[in-house]
DNA sequence: AAAGACCTCATACTTTCGGGTGATTTTACG
DNA sequence: CGTAAAATCACCCGAAAGTATGAGGTCTTT
């Protein structure tokens, strides 16, 4: 059994979510039946409502799932040689920048502000503000201003 | 006499600090007459301190207030073609930026902070933010980071 | 199974930015 | 000489940015 629950253990937010929207949909059922003009729903039609509407938050809990961590790259171009001459995959290797710090640093160096990053990155404002903190001390930078800088000089990014 | 008066006019603030300078000495002299060694300094002696004084007051003020407004550019290249093909000074024209926000702009373009640009530009916190906010508007931008990224785009500066 | 790298998020706090307003002082020019 | 543009500075206030710390969750590797 405890291995079964291991397997569980990564599908354990879709799990929850799916739970929580099919607990949802049969009190609205419950709330339709006591209230609405459909009297005469017996318990099977309820039960199999509830059944579709789990399948639905399992099959929207995967996909909400997904999306957030299989969108890898937002239309910013960049990899491969740059204007710089340098190589750019090796520059991000060098400084130890994660993906996810580049791709921040991506829509920072175009000018948005956390909030923006945030929305367009899927996370929260806190953690874009974790991000930039990480990048600044991997750039060395303190300012986003200088860590625009730096990225121009180092010759990294789209310019 | 209202001549005399609008002829002193812009050196007001040379004389201020003449004057202030002049006087502290004057105090300090007396300080030291009253409570050091110094027992037999007669009052000739520290009339001339005080004037040596005063007059070192005129060319410290002096040298202040030419060195505020005589200090133009500073090493920041720019000015003429520039890489992006168009005229530069045609391009601050156009903007509509006079001098000094220009050289906001590079200090700002550079990853300064407005604190640091102050202390560069020999101006107060306060007058910075004025040149910053000016030059915002008239980029059409709202954020120090845009502002780089106009500056880019536009050709103007170095780099 | 344990370890480490990554990602995510929160809370609290301080500092910096940016907008708005108003005022005085230089400077440049006709 | 007077006016207009530029430059300087101040004060207030809210928003944004940045710092520090802690804490889980996921995934890969050993």
């Amino acid at each position: 059994m405890a291995s079964l629950l291991a397997l569980l253990q990564p599908m354990r937010r879709i799990i929850l979510y799916s739970i929580v929207l099919g607990l949802l949909l049969v009190l609205m059922q419950y709330v339709q039946y006591r209230f609405l003009f459909i009297r005469r729903a017996d318990s099977v039609y309820t039960g199999i409502v509830a059944a579709v509407c789990c399948a639905a938050g399992i099959w929207g809990g995967w996909r909400w799932n997904y999306a957030r961590r299989h969108t890898p790259a937002p239309e910013l171009p960049l990899n491969l040689p740059n204007s710089a001459g340098t190589n750019t995959e090796a520059v991000i290797a060098r400084l130890g920048l994660t993906p996810r710090e580049v791709e921040v640093l991506q829509y920072l160096s175009k000018g948005l502000s956390n909030q923006e990053i945030a929305d367009a990155m899927f996370v929260s404002l806190n953690t874009v503000k974790t991000h930039i903190s990480n990048v600044f001390s991997k750039l060395d930078v303190q300012r986003r201003t200088q860590a625009i800088q730096k990225v121009k000089s180092l010759g990294l990014l789209s310019d």
